[in-house]
DNA sequence: GTCTATAAGTTGATAGAC
DNA sequence: GTCTATCAACTTATAGAC
């Protein structure tokens, strides 16, 4: 996936873009691609239906401007993590940065959850080869560590799996952990029960044995 | 969610019913309920459409008695966990337990998946009840076993989380693992380094300190 | 730029022949 | 029980008035 530049754009055309961008984020969140209608996400915009293939062309226009721009967000969020780092520190505020994204803006999260299900048609190309490079070099940051003793011997593709999976899954299955924990409301006191417990379980299951 | 009782049925009905279902949880598994389209369940079965509202009278009928289906398939394979027996152990199991699943029926845990992100509106009566009974009675043991110094100081909830999370995403998010290893089918090799990784992360996540 | 009207196609569901 | 034909409603997208 490309990343667009966005010129010759009036004040009040962003402004628009971003507040339909917003209702789309909400509804392909719930119901996916094929599952969203543009009346829905309309009225979730609070704008007739015409007024958003006016601005994004086509559905498909609108969900890939969507996926480009949770991405682009994603990115500027997530820090990297260097090899002179100290293991438990640099995974520590990875899986921190993660928990915050999800807790922050859960709907993204569920856009990709839902996109990967799907497929992944329009976001495979990131995946296949920007987000492969990505762990494949931290990869190497991981072996180095684990020659020095300063991590323990798992598979570092599968820790950036785990990672993700037990971040993402208080953002994609929050309707369940808040059924399950009889909340109507994940109050920030267990939202740092959660980030506390997730940062316990990994770094202390990929310490040095 | 009530389980029902298949009664009056021919053997050729069951049949028929099992082709459908079959189809149907992969077409659920890609796009979601209202993502889905009763034409490729068809297609997908080799069946007329007619045919599959003959027999589940509507779209909505057909999705809640996969779900029905999947979740009876789930509690039968799911082993329990026993105050007596050893955490490291009975965690283990469980682990590989649910890991199996993801492997073997990874469209099952992914149409469960697309529920729980639109927010459950079919399966959240069992999530608010019987899962939450069953969550809530393993904390209890979980919150035994930690008195006792056998399992480490982690909020028990969040365990389940934890452990849901790292064995569904085989499943639901295979696409990006796929993609992210480079590999076009994940071979058993890589599945037992995944469980490998899995229960290694988890199990050393957890054991006392 | 904005909105109404409507085209062109697809959807879930039903009626009725066999 | 099975299948074809078809409906009414809904879908994305466009045309054109303002």
């Amino acid at each position: 996936m490309q990343v667009s530049k966005k010129i010759n754009q009036s004040r009040i055309q962003i402004k628009k873009k971003a507040l339909i961008l917003n209702a789309a984020e909400r509804v392909f969140a719930r119901y996916g691609f094929s599952g969203s209608r543009l009346t829905q996400i309309a009225q979730e915009a609070g704008l007739p239906k015409s007024n958003i293939l006016y601005y994004f062309n086509s559905k498909e226009n609108l969900y890939r401007n969507l996926c480009q721009d949770i991405l682009e967000n994603w990115l500027s969020a997530i820090g990297d993590i260097s090899e002179s780092s100290e293991p438990n520190e640099a995974l520590r505020k990875y899986i921190e940065a993660k928990m915050e994204l999800s807790i922050q803006r859960p709907d993204a999260s569920r856009v990709f959850a839902m996109e990967i299900i799907s497929g992944a048609p329009v976001i495979g190309d990131y995946l296949a080869n920007e987000l492969k490079s990505w762990v494949d070099n931290h990869a190497l940051i991981f072996q180095a560590w684990q020659k020095r003793g300063e991590l323990a011997e798992v598979s570092p593709h599968h820790v950036f799996f785990a990672i993700w999976a037990v971040t993402q899954t208080y953002a994609d299955f929050e309707t369940q952990i808040k059924l399950v924990l009889g909340d109507q409301h994940l109050g920030s006191c267990e939202y740092s029960r959660a980030v506390k417990s997730v940062t316990q379980i990994i770094l202390y299951g990929l310490s040095p044995r």
